[in-house]
RNA sequence: GCCGGCAUAGCUCAGCUGGUAGAGCAUCUGAUUUGUAAUCAGAGGGCCGGGGGUUCGAGUCCCUCUGCCGGCACCA
């Protein structure tokens, strides 16, 4: 022992210094030896890269690194800390109350707790004071390393059930570090700050409590998680609180309602209306969707939504997906005077796949039909459970754009390859410039034989890499017919939406007895690739309408153009004018109201109207509109037949560019 | 489905500890003919989500159903 006490250690600095310390020295000792001032910044450290406490002692050579509040992991630490901070609040004022967990999410924390009582939104201000109370006392934090059985026996004696069971399934190996905040005590990894007074007492804020279940599995108890928020500052926790409610002023459910897009009501939960504005996005964008698939190769179909339970049960849906289908039970015959009251059970189809291979099932298909690509705007019907419906983005009654490719093995690849810059380009059109690639690989529970899963997972991963090595693996997470692509795009406050997606299937076709006639006159399986690019398009739209917060551009936005009067004895001109605009193809409305045109053009602006064309005296004589852009300051006066040229060019489709 | 919250005029919301409803915007009517983000005046409009209960009396308290909101679970 004398020899490692007398030992060194050689300590290397970021700028490449390198300093001897005694083996067992920390991140603290060294901080406050470099400067005075570091080691009061010090928040914690990196021993050899790796995020440590400042008291962590250093027991070899190593490269160390001072965190403060600059650095990144600061965020970090301040979130996690508030977490076991809010956690010590919660057990001050009600000791009872059992405490779990508590990690580190996006922009703050959370902590589940097991409580009787609800907590309401009044309790969260006692919460934040005494969290302010404990940041006051600069407590230390302090971590040792225990045996199992004592953190167990400790846990069991302070009736912590939750904990011993955290404690039990720490892996073998793995330390079970014990933290205490001042007298307060947590299980957890670390690292943490040197004492609480380093949180920032006013850049963080308890925003929601929600229901969890203990350990994520519904068969569990239900939880009580308390949601914060936190930051490094005040200003920054501002800033973030300006975002959350621009983010709420794009949610499309409110924009849907003031643009008067679409509406959902209690008779049809998860069940839209389109009303005129919206249905009229919802058509530009099949229209578009249709040009398109067609473009590709495509070959469209429509297949019925009401099907007999005995499809279902060919297909195996019956089995296993019959709780999420809305099924139909009819008497047939018992008018007809025949056998009475024979029951004929149907059901709403929930995908469109098993009809697809209907279709296909017609008719001797041969090799040479191969690749068959159907696509169909299909509507689906689920029965999604009521928590998970959400205006548009999770409906009961959406329609797909959906298509099956039936090819062989061997088509596999280059039917990839040839999806994913259709994927992209339409992507792009929407105004969606990156997307990310996920590759899902076959899970334990699977159909098919391996050597079909190798093929189709190397066929896959060889079609992404023509385009980008830029993906990630999601190993076992394929579903147990064939592995899959799924596609995420980004909007434009940063929100990630998986729509795209592109499925291998080598169960279906077998199941519904799909097959072709070889080259070499025998028949084989086909292949089958389920495939969707905008997922569906009440969910697309709903993305749509969140990412240009109701400003559409001009091909798909509902009204393109209203001709405003400013006199009324413009009144007749701007009826030509809207004839003028409509013999275009545009999509006009005139506003004719006895009205000042301030009102007019702040209503129609705040309606996200592209344009507005205003017209008065000086107009009707000239012969001009003034032209209004959404977005933009002031106008611009010009000839109507200029006006309504430019105004065409621009509402031309993206795919009819001819600049492409 | 689970936990918590919410449901009042077309919309957004107010209505304290129970005493048969209120604002702004919108709508309608009238005046005003107006030059680029709100002209003025007046009027109409509500089975207070459905059902049940407590009470002399319920928008308010209790139970229940439905839907919505925030999460969780689900999303072969």
């Amino acid at each position: 022992m004398s020899d490692v006490a007398e030992a060194q250690v050689e300590i290397t600095l970021p700028d490449g210094a390198k300093r001897t310390y005694g083996t067992g020295t920390t991140g603290a000792e060294v901080a406050a030896d470099i400067s005075k001032s570091l080691g009061k910044a010090a928040l914690a450290c990196r021993i050899d890269g790796k995020l440590a406490d400042l008291s962590q002692p250093i027991e070899h050579d190593a490269q160390l690194a001072i965190v403060t509040a600059k650095d990144d992991a600061a965020l970090e630490l301040i979130r996690h800390d508030c977490a076991h901070i809010m956690a010590r609040a919660v057990q001050e004022l009600w000791p009872e109350v059992k405490v779990t967990i508590g990690p580190v999410v996006d922009n703050g924390w959370y902590y589940d707790f097991d409580r009787e009582e609800p907590f309401s939104d009044e309790d969260f201000a006692a919460i934040e004071k005494k969290m302010r109370e404990i940041i006051a006392k600069r407590d230390p934090v302090t971590t040792e390393v225990w045996d199992r059985d004592r953190a167990i026996r400790y846990y069991e004696a302070n009736n912590e059930p939750y904990k011993v069971e955290l404690v039990e399934a720490i892996p073998e190996g793995e330390p079970i570090r014990m933290y205490w905040h001042g007298h307060w005590q947590d299980l957890c990894r670390g690292p943490h700050l040197v004492h609480t007074g380093q949180v920032p007492a006013d850049a963080f804020k308890l925003m929601r409590v929600a229901g969890a279940y203990w350990r994520g599995d519904s068969r569990n108890k239900m939880l009580q998680r308390i949601y914060g928020v936190a930051f490094r500052n005040k200003e920054d926790l501002k800033a973030h609180l300006t975002m959350l409610e621009e983010a709420a002023k794009r949610d499309h459910r409110r924009i849907g309602k003031e643009m008067e897009l679409f509406h959902i009501q209690e008779e049809a939960p998860g069940m839209v209306f389109w009303h005129p504005n919206g249905w009229s996005i919802y058509r530009t964008l099949e229209d578009y969707m249709r040009r398109r698939l067609a473009k590709a190769g495509y070959k469209e179909i429509r297949t019925p939504q009401v099907v007999d339970r005995v499809l279902w049960e060919r297909s195996g849906h019956w089995e296993n997906y019959r709780e999420n289908m809305f099924i139909t039970e009819i008497d047939e015959g018992s008018e007809a005077g025949g056998h009475a009251n024979q029951k004929r059970t149907n059901a709403l189809k929930p995908m469109n796949c098993p009809c697809h291979v209907q279709v296909f099932n017609q008719g001797l298909k041969s090799y040479r039909d191969l690749p068959l690509r159907m696509a169909e705007f299909g509507a689906c019907h689920r029965y999604e459970s009521s928590g998970s419906m959400h205006g548009l983005m999770r409906v009961r009654g959406f329609t797909q754009d959906d298509a099956h490719i039936f090819c062989t093995e061997d088509q596999i690849e280059e039917e990839t390859a040839r999806f994913i810059p259709l994927l992209a380009s339409i992507y792009r059109d929407m105004g969606f410039e990156s997307f990310e690639i996920k590759l899902s690989t076959r899970p334990e529970k699977r159909a098919g034989s391996d050597e079909i899963w190798d093929k189709a997972e190397a066929a896959l991963e060889s079609a992404v890499r023509k385009v980008t090595n830029d993906y990630v693996i999601d190993p076992g997470e394929g579903a147990f017919y064939g592995p899959k692509l799924d596609f995420k795009l980004t909007d434009a406050i940063g929100r990630e939406w998986q729509c795209g997606t592109f499925q291998a299937d080598f169960v279906l076709p077998e199941r519904l007895g799909a097959e072709y006639v070889a080259a070499d006159g025998t028949k084989k399986r086909p292949v089958m690739m389920h495939r969707a690019i905008l997922g569906s398009f009440e969910r697309f739209i709903g993305i749509l309408i969140e990412n240009c917060a109701g400003r559409f551009p001009l091909w798909l936005a509902p009204r393109q153009v209203v001709v405003a009067t400013i006199v009324s004895d413009a009144d007749e001109y701007a009826g030509n004018v809207l004839e003028a605009l409509k013999d275009s193809g545009l999509r006009a409305e005139i506003d004719t109201r006895n009205e000042k045109i301030n009102y007019k053009v702040r209503e129609h602006s705040a309606a996200h109207v592209p344009v507005i064309l205003a017209v008065g005296r000086q107009e009707v004589e000239q012969g001009t509109v003034s032209m209004r852009k959404l977005g933009e300051q002031g106008q611009k006066v010009m000839p109507l037949a200029e006006a309504v040229a430019a105004i065409a060019a621009e509402a031309v489709p993206p795919d009819l560019r001819e600049d492409g």
